[in-house]
DNA sequence: CTGAAAGCGCTTACAG
DNA sequence: CTGAAAGCGCTTACAG
């Protein structure tokens, strides 16, 4: 292509400086090679590069060398999120910022809703593998391309837990377990006795691990879940003695936007008639709910530190590091208050 | 490295298929040379490629042919920016949905803030080449970096209108001037007269083209331009006979943050006491502010249309269609009456 | 119809 | 100390 031949190559800089390609390699890669050379050489060299404005091709050097210090971030939509900004871009600011510090670029790929899914996302899966290694964010694990990624050993971290594969998914989450647990041990220890926690139909990981927190702090408490299929009848709860409800908040609000009408609609306040707890933050921040914030811009910074050190052999994809969880942020709001 | 070597090359599918590199390449890029070949053939190769999971390498693509079906997107920040995240996700949104559409993955790069900026900027540009072509976001145009794109023939596309490098710049970008112009005759056909036109201290197009759609609008008029540097005072405006007040938005809103604050302070309200028109939409949509919305996610699409163009030589550099302004949505709010 | 060759611009052993 | 060669995985003329 014409555009390509307008820029000097290291032929073009050998030739001048009267040494060959292969010497100009050397001196512009900084001699990593330890190579003994003569200094008059190196500067002929250098200058004959300068004089040229020589630029390094990527592409070849990606070809010849094994790395091209690319980090691919596939998610499993056909576009960003866009009714989910909040809980999305967070997470790529941290990707994209440590991205950045340790001197990466992103690639990003993505996977296409609709018919021709399976066969779009498998494609584009493998495509992948132009980078270095890849980030995968997303509550879909295609377990047969994901599975062949992982055979490879091709190196990729998920942003978010995941116990597919027999668990041999890198990853890097956030402990909803423990903040959860927390949260409603604040609440125990506020006296109250009867907790209900409010949980949306899915069953990914993070709803099943708040929900497995929530199991530990009530034993031996007449807590229950109630899963969100309809309206909430929240007179029926108190009379039933709830005196706190604890309610999940994911990247659809679903929950937390039903309890919030539920308590509209009856005119209650919290705490004055009800406690109320959230695990993650509403999507319009009101600064007053008691609960706990997902630390997502550093899920995005540590999965981007996970996947460069997975490259680099500093860890192996079955080394208890490539599995991690992030401790989430309390939130001291107003919401919380002794039982009745 | 081993993880690359494990993926099966042309060279495999052709020992399998029983014939030759070549032929394998010929079959795989879809014969868009129009070679005549058995069915037989073609069918055998499709088959091995499929039962070895074939996957081209794309760097090895792109040094070969000179297109890999990836987009470049280079922000001139360290991060993603954060505060002004409703600016700027809103274009990411819209790079990648018509990515995915016209089938190209996309690569983010980013500059760096700070003291070894042009340095890093400079390199960091140069990396985009692996591309086929890229978008660059952001006021900051380094002459010499892009300069060299431009001679060089490099495909890239800035978001927003630039008039660098005496007007080649190709862009997609918002056409502020009509949308002004029409937000403030309107103001004008309510009736009012003395129109205060409030602008930050940015020169960029997008502040330039705003007031030279306000003064269109307005020749002949009294009407003055305000550039921030302090406080406002509204009284004195008022006691000018200022009638209505026009205010530019940007990522930082410090404009739009200033009238309001100045409103608030005297306890005015619009349009009772001033009408009032915002040139963009404010961070946080009230949905009753009068003016218009900026397409951002609409540039997000275009940009890369055009850039694909560029690619495909469907359009020219020095084209006039290289150079695109798209249509601001008018906002009808509440903020503007008639004169007094 | 298909194969062999050259080349894209680099890096990396390996000879001198 | 430096050069010549092979190779990264493809595409694209060019011979058969």
């Amino acid at each position: 292509m014409s555009t390509r031949r307008a820029l000097p190559r290291q032929a073009d800089i050998a030739r001048e400086a009267g040494v060959s390609q292969a010497t100009v390699s050397v001196v512009l890669s900084g001699n990593r090679a330890r190579v003994r050379m003569a200094e008059t050489t190196r500067l002929r060299v250098l200058e004959a590069a300068e004089k040229l404005g020589y630029v390094p091709d990527p592409v070849a050097t990606r070809l010849a060398s094994s790395r091209n210090h690319m980090l691919g971030l596939y998610t499993f939509k056909t576009t960003f999120p866009t009714d989910v900004a909040d809980s999305y871009y967070p997470i790529l600011v941290g990707v994209e910022e440590e991205a950045a510090a340790l001197g990466q670029d992103l690639i990003l790929f993505t996977g296409r809703g609709g018919a021709d899914r399976r066969a779009h996302d498998a494609a584009a899966i493998r495509r992948t593998r132009v980078a270095d290694g890849c980030l995968f964010f997303g509550r879909h694990v295609p377990d047969e391309a994901i599975g062949s990624l992982l055979e490879s050993g091709f190196p990729f971290v998920y942003i978010g837990r995941r116990a597919e594969l027999d668990g041999r998914i890198p990853f890097v989450g956030a402990d909803y377990v423990s903040a959860t647990r927390s949260v409603v041990e604040r609440l125990v220890h506020n006296g109250h006795r009867n907790i209900r926690y409010l949980r949306e139909q899915d069953d990914a990981p993070s709803s099943t691990d708040r929900e497995r927190g929530f199991r530990e702090a009530t034993a031996g408490l007449p807590a229950t879940v109630h899963r969100l299929d309809g309206g909430i009848d929240l007179d029926a709860w108190r009379s039933e003695g709830v005196t706190a409800v604890v309610v999940e908040e994911t990247d659809t609000s679903t929950a937390y936007t039903a309890i919030t009408k539920a308590l509209e609609a009856r005119g209650l306040t919290c705490p004055r008639d009800l406690s109320l707890a959230v695990l993650g933050r509403p999507p319009v921040e009101t600064g007053e709910v008691t609960g706990f914030a997902v630390p997502r811009r550093e899920m995005g910074r540590q999965a981007v530190r996970l996947l460069v050190r997975l490259i680099t052999h500093e860890i192996g994809q079955n080394s208890p590091a490539a599995r991690q969880l992030l401790p989430c942020e309390p939130v001291d709001g107003t919401t919380v208050g002794p039982a009745y």
